[in-house]
DNA sequence: TATTGTTATACTCTATAACTATA
DNA sequence: TATAGTTATAGAGTATAACAATA
């Protein structure tokens, strides 16, 4: 099959990404959580005291749609919160949810390690440069 | 805030991708096309009288998701489809499906060139090989 | 007025299981 | 037995509008 799509930046960006989500969605599940949920525990870790708000910015998800992903990790007593100001919430990782980010840490070091080994080194600088690129131009 | 997914690959990969779907979301509903059907098109021009199971392969989107797909594309008289052996049907573009599909090309070159301008010449060849190693990776 | 967290809702994309009819 | 197309359905992810409480 002929496959215009073959040379389309675009295109190839869209597959590619697909095929490390995928795959780190299966990894992921080994330890019951979704991607999305891993990076939470990874922002949180690195930002104590931070707030749902501040996440949501950062990761480009809706407030609308953090609540239900908070809920759960609370629920599952990987995250705790205190009270701010009246409004917002600090969010801190409890000590479940420290065990559980390294294990997160070290499956998700396996996983990038696993891609970047198809990359030929002197292409991983490029890759990374041209990703922060895309991301900026709009 | 401090962000530890700046430098993961996979996580920059997917924000990077999604700002290029993003976009091409916004450029193609001009169109009435989503980014997909557009996909369809141009796979279908290149490759007049192939199935809706070889799309299927090629764009790694399951046979039952391709149903409504088609069936849109159809309504609209954007692609015919004519029995070969029974089970399978032969795909075309109709002449509004071509006309159509020349302004999904003009579209879909300015989207990709627009981004590439934000990326160095010198490193889009490694950003492409880049992208093809990560997706055979699996 | 603007922000935080929330509810409700809807739309897209993706995934599976099961069916039919054909090969 | 395998394939093409289909139906129905379920789960993610993402989007908006609107609200209460607070700053």
């Amino acid at each position: 099959m002929i496959d215009p799509l073959e040379s389309q930046l675009g295109y190839q960006l869209r597959r590619a990404s697909a095929v490390m989500m995928s795959e780190l969605g299966t990894v992921m599940a080994a330890i019951g959580l979704r991607p999305t949920e891993a990076t939470i525990l990874i922002l949180i870790n690195a930002n104590p005291g931070c707030t749902q708000s501040n996440l949501s910015r950062q990761l480009a998800i809706k407030r609308a749609n953090m609540v239900p992903l908070m809920a759960g990790l609370m629920r599952r007593g990987l995250v705790a919160r205190e009270r701010m100001d009246g409004r917002s919430h600090a969010l801190t990782l409890t000590q479940a949810g420290e065990a559980l980010l390294a294990e997160v840490q070290v499956l998700v070091n396996a996983h990038e390690a696993r891609f970047l080994a198809h990359v030929a080194p002197d292409r991983i600088e490029a890759l990374e440069a041209a990703l922060k690129a895309i991301r900026n131009a709009v």
